[in-house]
DNA sequence: ATAGGGTTAG
């Protein structure tokens, strides 16, 4: 009997003399298909009700059941049901037996998984391949190796292609890499190479382990990829930051054609078209979404309200996030939408949508604070972001991780209560990070206070030795207060230690290309235009300019972005290919230079427009191989 | 027994 014809039943029916097997034999028809579509839940309950029908379990029903336990993490449930295996008297079988194995190994118990294991003198593959992936996915990389040897050693049971895949999900961090290197030579030893399943499994291992060159490697040996494998790969590059990467990969997957990219796959793409701001592919993603059927995938919905509120499009991201149905919003969509906010200085919309959030019911977890501190930082909301904080920790039980103290010596900071900041800073429990006194630094700057500079940089440069940022900071301290002896230690510094600034680029999106600009940048096809552009603006500029008093005091050479500034010639670019009344979004380092926006802020009031300058810092934190190549346009 | 997934600041 089908699913269907049961739908209406919240148990099956006693046996009605249809089957002609015996009673438990329906039910575990019933038990099978309800695990196959994921109900697994609603499988216990049956579950229990055949208990109280008094039909009675036998050894096909309890794989089931334990499988369920184990996605669900029930080791109660589970634990009661192994007892209850016991109590019937018979030795579970080996496939009862790995199923156990796998409950507890699931539900973080790799313990009592290992007694099941060890109560049987002669184990079977299955409980091998069960252990082994047990310790494997509780970390215990050791143990999973030595029982894989041991499986090696012991002729009568050969390793198969899933115990590969066991033992290779285990290795996750960098620390793995050299054992699962190892591991993959041995793989092709055996043969398993061809098996896609462990290339994929191995793939993934090598991004996890934050080698994606060496996952690209694998990845262009592996003749016939599935959609796992572009997946493997395009995620892994975005997890990596690999932005630009993605993107490549994402158009050569559709030119192959025969592979349909799934949820998954998209999500990857917008992830990677938020850090690059490139709404354009964005919007193309969105559109697939709907060609495709995977609207109500909220997954997709969050990854798109990030995309729109990083890209500057705040209408959008606010457009979807309404259109979201209130039971999908999850504390990730609101983190979306509230960190956009937060991200273009609107802060008081930021912290009405998080209050709105509370009173919706959604519980806050410490990443929507981030967002809601550093908002409140942003806006220059100084009491609510103390507010908030206070609260975090005592109406909702948060413990504050370095992330919230870093906001909050920022929000302090920039609001030039430095003494108090560095109250915070001594008052931590947590030891702080580097982004802690890095802000403390940054608000020094602000503040143009030498002596606290000073301190804060020794402790950040303690903590990110090779930050440079943290260097150019300094030295842009000194250089405010005149202080050139200053400026000349820190570069001594820089140059000890063989530290050098990349140089920075801003980029716009046109066509759906990126246009990338170097400061002073000359190779770009049409950069006799854009220069003439620029020139016009400058002059144009100069004319309104009134001199500041406060860019005096500049000494006339900075460390960095000397020339023509790489944002300059962004929104030149952008103003020559856009129409009036369109607003151009400008992708920059925020934190380098900030003396464009006097630039941005008199441009467009000249030519009547509205910029956006969007923060591009993880682009440029993770741009090895991404921004060096020339072939953006 | 089995390979791929969303949010955060400086």
């Amino acid at each position: 009997m089908s699913i269907e014809h049961r739908r209406h039943f919240t148990v099956p029916p006693p046996d009605t003399g249809e089957s002609k097997h015996n009673p438990t034999t329906t039910w575990n028809c019933y038990l099978r298909e309800l695990s196959k579509q994921k109900k697994y839940q609603e499988a216990l309950t049956v579950y229990r009700h055949m208990l109280r029908s008094s039909f009675f379990p036998n050894t096909f029903t309890f794989p089931v059941l334990l499988k369920s336990c184990a996605l669900l993490s029930l080791p109660l449930t589970g634990s009661q049901l192994h007892s209850h295996i016991i109590k019937t008297g018979s030795q579970p079988d080996p496939y009862t037996r790995s199923s156990l194995i796998n409950m507890y190994s699931k539900s973080s118990l790799p313990h009592l998984a290992r007694k099941v294991f060890d109560e049987e003198s002669i184990n079977l593959t299955i409980s091998y391949n069960a252990m082994v992936s047990g310790y494997s996915s509780n970390s215990m990389i050791l143990e999973a190796v030595n029982l894989f040897r041991k499986m090696r050693r012991e002729v009568s049971f050969s390793v198969n292609s899933v115990t590969m895949l066991g033992l290779v999900s285990g290795f996750t961090l960098p620390s793995h890499l050299k054992l699962g290197a190892c591991l993959h030579a041995c793989g092709f030893k055996f043969g398993f190479e061809s098996d896609l399943s462990v290339a994929n499994s191995f793939l993934t291992m090598y991004v996890k382990c934050g080698e994606v060159e060496q996952a690209r490697q694998l990845f262009d040996e592996i003749p016939v990829k599935d959609l796992i494998t572009w997946n493997a790969m395009i995620s892994g590059y975005a997890q990596n930051g690999h932005a630009r990467r993605v993107l490549e990969l994402y158009f050569e997957m559709k030119k192959m054609g025969g592979v349909n990219p799934d949820p998954v796959t998209l999500l990857g793409v917008l992830c990677s078209c938020a850090n690059l701001g490139a709404q354009g592919i964005g919007r193309e993603v969105e559109k697939k979404i709907e060609q495709l059927g995977f609207r109500s995938n909220s997954f997709l919905t969050n990854a798109l309200i990030n995309m729109y509120a990083r890209c500057g499009n705040l209408v959008r991201a606010r457009e979807v996030f309404d259109c979201m149905d209130d039971r999908n919003k999850s504390v990730v969509s609101w983190t979306a939408i509230i960190g956009g906010y937060g991200i273009h200085g609107e802060g008081e919309i930021a912290v009405e949508l998080f209050d709105a959030m509370v009173r919706s019911g959604v519980r806050p977890d410490r990443t929507v604070f981030v967002s809601v501190l550093s908002a409140c930082s942003h806006a220059g909301l100084t009491e609510k972001g103390l507010k908030y904080f206070d609260e975090m920790v005592r109406k909702h039980g948060l413990q504050p991780g370095p992330e919230h103290y870093s906001c909050l010596v920022d929000l302090l900071g920039r609001a030039g209560r430095l003494k108090e900041a560095m109250d915070l800073i001594d008052s931590m429990k947590v030891k702080p990070d580097g982004a802690v006194w890095g802000a403390l630094l940054g608000a020094c700057k602000i503040h143009r206070n030498v002596e606290l500079a000073e301190v804060a940089f020794q402790h950040v440069i303690e903590l990110e030795p090779t930050n440079i940022g943290y260097y150019v900071l300094l030295s842009n301290v000194y250089s405010d207060a005149k202080n050139l002896d200053g400026v000349l230690k820190v570069r001594i510094m820089m140059r000890d230690r063989k530290l050098r600034k990349d140089p920075g680029c801003s980029y716009v999106e046109y066509k759906g290309k990126m246009h990338l600009f170097y400061s002073g940048d000359k190779s770009h096809p049409r950069i006799k235009e854009i220069y003439r552009m620029l020139d016009e603006l400058e002059s144009l500029v100069k004319e309104i300019h009134q001199p500041d008093h406060k860019c005096q005091g500049k000494t006339e050479e900075p460390l960095i972005g000397a020339g023509v500034h790489s944002e300059k010639l962004a929104l030149a670019f952008g103003l020559l290919n856009t129409k009036p009344g369109t607003d151009i979004t400008v992708m920059k380092n925020l934190r380098v230079c900030v003396d464009c926006h006097v630039f941005f802020k008199l441009v467009s009031k000249i030519v009547n427009r509205q910029f956006i300058v969007r923060d591009a810092t993880r682009f440029h934190r993770f741009k090895n191989g991404v921004c060096s190549c020339k072939d953006y346009w």
